[in-house]
DNA sequence: ATGCATTGATCGTTTTTTTCGATTACTATT
DNA sequence: AATAGTAATCGAAAAAAACGATCAATGCAT
């Protein structure tokens, strides 16, 4: 059919030991095979790559010039293994990481420079996008990797829970409910509250998690991102629900804002990882999830 | 043992296809044979480079990089077989050629031209030595061919004769000889006889010629090339004999010597070709000696 | 010269690998 | 629920590779 990098390796070792019987042992193979291998490669080729001399082996102008290729083609061979050497340990190479935005921002930022010294050829590639665009980019192959918030369909999906994380409500400083301990979800009921656009999903949780339909709602403004929120809060217009992650990330800064658990606790967000139950990466996948999951808290 | 070219000639096809039965059509193989070629390498490299789904094949970001060295690798090997390609037609490539000084100047040269317009992609590379040199450069593989002067002891290599070059005597203008219309060569036995340096054959050949042993010679002084010789016998230090080949091409110029041929002829050397007889390129050297043999007379 | 040792080619046999066709398992679509 | 499409898998057949033994040619030592 074609030449085989087997016949090429025997071809080098010929032209280094100068002679067909010390490069078969030198091969692993009987002087034979290698004589046959090197026959059937000159017949493949159509030209003679060795003289040989009951005396000594000659390798022919031409030979040379098919040296020299023989051993750029070993080379990349060679070049080809270490490349799939390298990606054998967990975490070592490209990985597309999609997150959905309320979570991006506060995730992953603390934790990259102890990823980068737990997995020092990990190369993270991060989208931030909304969990059906991210479910689509998964599903196309475009992403290997989405973190975002559970439940959500995902069809041929292997799902892991990452971790919980509480919502707090986010009062301005004078408003009524400041001296509350906790808040029960019935209390916002009547409140003007602040949600971020259509399609996130953290939307949706947040009118759960007060028990609300947007039908009968008092939302008067959208944010396109939870700093957003925030800062519409800080002017009055509203409260808000924020998830701990955010919190933890120090969203609030100096704005003076008040943050109040909800009574009883166990209104929250659960995060969650994803991937092709097909993906061979599988394992990686796993070192990573334990590896958020037991992140050093901030 | 290895991965061979076939496995990665089917790895690219199933990436151009994105289909296993597609690419293994495309491969006249089965599809099962392509399924068990693909895995099998996938073994070998110890990662998975496509992520099989049963609606679509992914790449894996790892099998982007090896399909970009697969394809480099195959590549390298197509520059191979046409490299081999090119070599094949006859005298076109590198063919080294050791030429005695008493040929080369004056045959070769007036040809070159037309050498190349036959043979464009030949490369000669000339060198010019004694024979005796020529021959051991020859056994050693360091030269492909010599053209040189028979007989000559030639172990273990293939002969060809390519032309009788006449042997002229060559006199002043005003030597007593000037008048004969040929030369009997024991004419010449009480002349001061000019010779090449031991080692050249055209001095035995002379000397040969002449019928003369070097120990009752009158040779006078030795000269280290026909040119030198011919400004000799100008200076009347004595006559010398000249090939027909040397004469053919000027080598007398405006000296305004004398040229005769020996009496009934017969006295020449014979110029011929040799390789070694394992040489696989036996065939473009028969081409070039019937080239040669046949040069348009100058 | 003559016998011996070396070396690559060659041959027939055995072993291994490859390839194939058929079937299976699974999925998405109708 | 049935169907069409797809890759994996399995056992049998075919092909290729590898081996061991032998041969032929050569150079070297006696």
């Amino acid at each position: 059919m074609s030449i085989t990098i087997k016949q090429l390796k025997y071809l080098c070792a010929v032209a280094d030991y100068q002679h067909f019987t010390k490069a078969a042992d030198a091969s692993f193979v009987t002087q034979s095979t290698l004589s046959a291998a090197i026959n059937e490669l000159e017949l493949q080729l159509g030209v003679k790559v060795f003289e040989r001399n009951k005396r000594s082996v000659l390798v022919t102008p031409l030979g040379k010039k098919v040296l020299v290729q023989a051993r750029i083609i070993l080379g990349e061979v060679e070049d080809l293994l270490s490349l799939a050497e390298d990606f054998k340990d967990p975490l070592s190479s490209e990985l597309r990481l999609g997150v959905i935005p309320t979570v991006g921002p506060f995730l992953l930022p603390p934790m990259l420079s102890d990823l980068r010294s737990q997995f020092s050829k990990l190369k993270l590639y991060l989208k931030e996008d909304m969990s059906a665009r991210l479910l689509t980019q998964l599903q196309d192959g475009s992403l290997d990797l989405v973190i975002l918030a559970l439940p959500f369909e995902l069809p041929n999906m292997e799902v892991v829970t990452l971790m919980s994380d509480d919502f707090f409500v986010c009062l301005p400083p004078e408003h009524c409910l400041k001296e509350a301990e906790s808040i029960c979800q019935d209390e916002l009921r009547g409140e003007d509250l602040l949600l971020l656009e259509e399609g996130h999903c953290l939307r949706d949780h947040a009118l759960d998690a007060c028990n609300i339909e947007i039908s009968d709602s008092n939302v008067v403004y959208e944010g396109n991102s939870l700093h957003t929120l925030v800062q519409m809060v800080a002017n009055n217009l509203g409260v808000t629900l924020l998830p701990a992650m955010a919190v933890d990330a120090n969203i609030l800064g100096d704005t003076g804002l008040q943050l109040k658990p909800f009574t009883g606790g166990g209104v929250n967000r659960k995060i969650g990882m994803a991937w092709r139950q097909t993906d061979p990466r599988r394992d990686e996948y796993i070192v990573l999830a334990k590896f958020i999951a037991n992140r050093p808290t901030i």
